[in-house]
DNA sequence: TTTACTTTCAAACAAGCGTTTGATACGCTT
DNA sequence: AAGCGTATCAAACGCTTGTTTGAAAGTAAA
């Protein structure tokens, strides 16, 4: 059994290289535009290294995934009050989204995936994005009240989730726009801060119309 | 010259059905995605027309662009008010965004560059996005008054834009979250009604502040 | 040492890509 | 009719892609 321990061990370590350089490229270039051989080349592995330990370019994407971060987002700060909840949340997404230090670097594949579907995307819904969702909505329910309908609720979820996702989405072209930009720490909070308060505010105002 | 002429007819019909073909294509599939084959079957042309008549993929793309739609939008309701402006400048790119059966599939392209840089987003930013982002900061300003500073103005256009793109930006994720969405006119309307509702709350919250 | 098994490797594979080529057909001028 | 310029076409080119292959290297049990 140490013969498949050991070389389970030594597989395990090129497995997680591969991983490792996948999230990398694969949220810097999008699945369609990363290359397996770059994806190798980074992990300093053989450029067979890809289809013999994951099957395909698919399956490394498939396990490359991993929605544990966002979830773990959703679970905390469960004793604080609704609106609390919110501005904590969005904090802490915009900073998977936007700062580049994050090792979680799954938000950013997701989000390429919204504009670009692959074979991976039903996955990433199921489990990441549904439930996303779900937890936005049950969270403006409890600030908005009970008046307002779910067509209304729901549009709100996507008011938010749009403000947060322009930010990544749209980077190449605020680049452009004014090239100061640069996401620290400091200029990511106050983007948070922004769109807690100008989303509030929306909320607020629909729920007493 | 009447050689010239009639050849000059023809050919600039295989050129405009190559237009219109590559808008469908890059729109639904991105420039990546999209195949120079592909464009000249819906075109029904020969493989070689794309090169023949503009060079490249690139150069077809470059040509395929348009950005007058989105500038007539901009110049449109000039003598309403303010946020009257705003409502319908909202209502009417949301309908270029969304409606499949607006003949401008401009925004969708812009909007599919925006995730996906290539060597056409300088000349997008330059000639319709800056532009764009001009306008609204200075409709914004309008409405808004003098007291918010430029940073802070500059995050709202970001959230009314934000907002409009997440509807074409997730559409494929819309889809699968749940099946029974269509993007009918009054659907969009709807859409943008809250976005102006949404928006207008949280300019003026922070106007107050 | 032999054997069995897993992992790595260079090389090649088939398929698809954007693009180029040379021939062909057509319309016009001379 | 001959000559010229343009547009179209099937075919091929060179390149990159994801994937496969068969040999080599390494390790541990027999």
């Amino acid at each position: 059994m140490r013969q498949i321990a050991d070389a389970n061990a030594a597989s395990e370590q090129t497995r997680s290289r591969l991983l490792e350089a996948a999230r990398e490229v694969f949220s810097q270039r999008g699945f369609q535009g990363a290359t397996v051989r770059e994806i190798c080349r980074r992990a300093e592995a053989n450029g067979a290294a890809v289809n013999y330990h994951f099957g395909s370019k698919d399956g490394l994407l498939a396990e490359a995934l991993n929605f544990a971060p966002l979830a773990a987002l959703q679970k905390a700060n469960a004793n604080e009050c609704p609106s609390t909840r919110l501005r904590l949340f969005i904090r802490d997404f915009m900073m998977m989204l936007l700062d580049e230090k994050n090792p979680s670097s799954q938000c950013r594949i997701m989000a390429r995936e919204l504009a670009d579907p692959t074979s991976a995307l039903d996955k990433i819904v199921r489990e990441a994005i549904a439930p996303l969702h779900e937890f936005l909505g049950k969270l403006l329910r409890e600030i908005i009240g009970e008046k307002v309908g779910a067509a209304d609720l729901r549009r709100c979820v996507y008011s938010i989730l749009g403000q947060c996702l322009f930010y990544r989405h749209s980077h190449p072209v605020l680049q452009r726009l004014h090239n100061t930009l640069r996401y620290d720490h400091k200029e990511i909070e106050a983007i948070a801060e922004h769109i807690v308060e100008f989303s509030l505010a929306g909320i607020k105002h629909l729920s007493k119309k």
